[in-house]
DNA sequence: CGTACTTTTGAATCGCATCAAATCTGGTGG
DNA sequence: CCACCAGATTTGATGCGATTCAAAAGTACG
């Protein structure tokens, strides 16, 4: 992977790591598929997902995958900073753009700098708002109210944009891609949502 | 509620937390029911579970809760260190210690010593494995799996202690207490599972 | 133009939510 | 110490909705 051109950085990096740590930053495009690491490996990068889409998913003991989390915009596997292996593999789900940063420069940048510590903390403190607002969504009963939680919670003014497959959509909520195709299409008949190929709009009732 | 003497901390505070903070620490003894904050809330003091237990919900527009977590030793909301407002509310479920440590206190620390910094950052870390192998049990099809990797995950050595009522488990495994209910007993006729007041123990087969 | 994957619809089964009610438990106050 | 109450535990009956298995049509990509 090449160094990277630091005006082609994300505005996410840009704010968040340190220059030197900027510089140490690679980058490759990913087809789908791609492993960016596999379950047991040792981590020695961070990776970053700039475009496509990443999921991070554990295979169970029948060899079937649990997808844990997918990634659009953001790191992966933050919490293997310091742990000797990963617990989960991870994968390209769709093409896309990974910036990799080495993990001892980041350990090292975050114990000599500590304003960048208070942001690595500060995006981890969303990451786990993140994760327990997901545990919320799939504590629910029925494919429908998981859906509109989906919507209302990492949408944006009611529209969900869709930027991977229903049936990725579908393993994250879990439930299956076809009860989330039955739900989508029983709910566009009720008027309750719109569907359209970049994403799902809540209908909004005129009176309430 | 009265400063902390030192040695009384628990030890995972006391490994954690720098001296200052230490002394700035303080105790209460709280009864089932107490609420440590409140959804909205402005956070000033962060929370540490030492005996008892803390869920961590959100009460939903119908006014049905959703536990998102449940905590017997450790941080509640430590992800509302730099929030302006809590976004879940706490609530003992059963009594407990608790443990207060001044947020301001925390963050001024978090700036001023990085070895406490990167301790802190294990924690979080360690957090979101957690939270990533709840999204994981929360995806499993069906209470008996479910339970199972509870005591896979939260046990030692297939041994669940349990610390907090079966109804409060079974919120936080996302299934209806009768159903939790139904299914141990199924378990346990089938031979796979032995329940006692203090633990679930799964039953191991001799032969694989 | 074929291959792989997503999207879609169908049918059957069944596990779980739901509503109800009884028993048991620990804790509180009289 | 006992009556009482709130909550936990348990069992029962019912119906719905999601999983499962199957298959077809649509779509992207090399």
């Amino acid at each position: 992977m090449p160094p990277v051109n630091l005006s082609a950085l994300p505005s996410a990096l840009r704010d968040l790591l340190p220059v030197e740590l900027q510089s140490a930053a690679t980058h490759r495009l990913a087809k789908r598929g791609d492993q960016l690491f596999k379950q047991r490996g040792k981590p020695v990068q961070m990776f970053f997902v700039a475009e496509g889409e990443v999921v991070f998913q554990r295979v169970g003991i029948q060899g079937e995958t649990v997808v844990l989390q997918r990634v659009q915009h953001g790191f992966v596997a933050e919490a293997s900073l310091q742990s000797p292996r990963y617990h989960c593999e991870a994968v390209m789900t769709s093409p896309g753009s990974i910036f990799a940063i080495p993990i001892d420069g980041l350990r090292n940048g975050l114990l000599s700098d500590s304003l960048f510590a208070a942001r690595w903390i500060n995006m981890l403190n969303q990451e786990l708002k993140r994760l327990r607002t997901q545990c919320e969504r799939l504590s629910l009963v029925g494919v429908k109210d998981r859906v509109l939680h989906l919507i209302e919670t990492e949408g944006k003014d009611g529209r969900l944009m869709l930027r991977a497959s229903l049936k990725s959509i579908a393993a994250e909520i879990g439930v299956t891609h076809e009860a989330l195709y039955r739900t989508l299409a029983a709910m566009e008949k009720q008027g309750l949502l719109q569907r359209s190929d970049v994403e799902l709009r809540i209908q909004q009732r005129r009176t309430l």
